[in-house]
DNA sequence: GCGGGTCATTCAAACGATTGCGGCGCCGGG
DNA sequence: CCCGGCGCCGCAATCGTTTGAATGACCCGC
């Protein structure tokens, strides 16, 4: 014989006759919003736990006007950290007892704004946008927003950014240490704004080099786009000695052609970009530029707990600095 | 001058009396529930559009009882597949205006439970429920439950698999046909639910296949493990001619310490498992079993969508079949 | 002319929680 | 003995929407 199946969850007015009170009394006693006298309260929170009652969120987020979660809008590909910071802000969130509800941004504007839209319909308490366009980030939504990894600031919203010039420049300045001469660029080019940074970066760092020779080509994130680049450069009359990558993948695939037909010892240097955990599997072992993920939710979180007790203070604007990783491949 | 500024949302009631009607007809001009006269219908959303209206659904998930919302669990590392099901879950649900709220499931069983109760306080309307362990799966929730990659079904609860069996009797079967003797198989073991699958796939693979010789290691599916095991197999009296691993990582590393100490040509054969994207850019190639992500996604939002219609019938168990890619690691 | 039947619309009661305000009981001081 | 004060609790309104029931206007046929 099953137990009693209940198709109906409880409400606090089960509770409340079951404990002998008020509804407003088991409120009380859940929230801590005002005194209760000891027993009551224990009396209470013995029929909570023999009833195994939980508060509706969604009645509680009519009432006082919040939901208790955060939305986040990023284009799931197109965003070289996004799992580790999708898996860092649902740990994080979950300790402050809110939830991540996320969106798609991929692959267009319109579908970001459209994401921006259901999650403002849903009534979250705070957005994070990553990765967005312009167009997005400056319509109003009325919610605490956080722009991460959204281009500059612009001193009307809170942002948090990696600073990918300076993650390029230190690749650069790392390959020319190590005796580069002629470098390569692989980026996206500025249809991304991540890609726009890194490309800025690498001009400047090419520019504050001296008697460094470059050359620079855009194109898509892929495989096919790293290793027809690598082999047609390689190809060349003056094939690059150190290829500077805008994401892991590219570089891996450049690796994948330069050791076919270089001896590894002579071959060219080559650098990652966003420090996937497999690009201490492979060989070469990929040396990378890693984007801190982690720091960066925990940043988002600390700065989302700000705004969300309306303690004030103006919009910030963090800049974490990527961390150069040195390995085999450079 | 700035527009005046409206902290507080517009509600029906504005709506409604901008339209010089009830809410009641507002409502239903949005819902389509009933039948309005076509001018009243009208004036109606001219209004909406005007005051740019955007329905509460917090406010209708109350009165309906249904939030529009599903829940993921799952564990953001640990899962191969993890950042592809994720994207494609939300472009999916997006298309039938639905949101996805997540949590991590990582790293216990405690979080996972946690995780579930968080989102059925949520009153989220499903829940999807990745690579979760038995005591968390058989805890009645109220809503409807996918199983995702969770185990073999009880009948019970509908569940969405990847044949992980069938995976590693692939491969097993792919570098048996291609000429091995030796294989040894890296996984996790029985500590999680698809390591155990595997364990079980290649147990089954060896016997059917003839004088063949097997060694199974069972460690993290880190770089650590594979490169620590992979170089005692190699450095042992009879190294293994063939390696079939639990996940992509391990692969990798496998290959990393494999190409170190032998030719390429008589190196051992590696296969991997997940399909990462990256696995095509490495350096061999890796060969891999693919985790069919996107028919998941869709699968799972199929069946959602026929749960959340209440049509009914009978719990279903849904297998995927991995495929088998080859690549010049095997 | 009037009852009955549509049809479009409004009324008001939910959904499940929170919270300002007021009431009640009790205690101590004048 | 009375009264002010205080601690604890309940009443009822409220959040924004949906929806069954009621209303009213209108037309048709007998």
């Amino acid at each position: 014989m099953l137990p009693e199946v209940r198709p109906v969850a409880i409400t606090i007015y089960d509770v409340a006759t079951a404990a002998g009170v008020s509804p407003a009394t088991v409120s009380r006693v859940l929230t801590g919003a005002s005194v209760v006298a000891p027993e009551t309260a224990e009396r209470v929170r013995a029929v909570v736990e023999r009833l195994g009652y939980r508060p509706d969120r969604v009645a509680q987020a009519l009432r006082r006007q919040r939901s208790a979660m955060v939305g986040l809008v990023l284009p799931a590909t197109g965003y070289p950290a996004a799992l580790e910071l999708i898996a860092e802000l649902a740990r994080s969130l979950a300790a402050t007892d809110l939830s991540l509800v996320i969106a798609d941004g991929s692959p267009d504007a319109r579908a970001e704004s459209a994401g921006v839209e259901r999650l403002l319909a849903q009534r979250v308490d705070a957005l994070l946008l990553v990765q967005t366009t312009t167009s997005v980030r400056h319509s109003p939504t009325g919610v605490p927003t956080i722009l991460v990894d959204s281009g500059s600031a612009d001193g009307t919203t809170d942002a948090i950014r990696t600073d990918h010039k300076a993650g390029i420049h230190q690749a650069v300045r790392h390959v020319v240490r190590e005796g580069a001469q002629r470098i390569a660029f692989l980026g996206e080019g500025t249809s991304s704004r991540i890609g726009a940074e890194q490309l800025e970066g690498f001009t400047a760092a090419a520019q504050a080099a001296e008697s460094i020779d470059t050359v620079l080509r855009m194109g898509p994130a892929s495989v096919a786009f790293g290793r027809e680049t690598a082999q047609d450069l390689l190809e060349g009359l003056r094939p690059p000695d150190a290829f500077v990558c805008g994401s892991d993948l590219v570089a891996a695939s450049v690796c994948s052609v330069a050791t076919d037909r270089c001896r590894p010892e002579t071959g060219p240097m080559v650098v990652g970009y966003g420090g996937a955990d497999w690009t201490e599997a492979v060989t070469p072992r990929l040396s990378t530029i890693r984007i801190p993920a982690g720091e960066i939710a925990s940043e988002a979180v600390r700065l989302l707990s700000l705004r969300l007790a309306a303690l004030g203070g103006d919009p910030v604007d963090i800049q974490l600095p990527p961390s150069l990783v040195v390995r085999d491949s450079a």
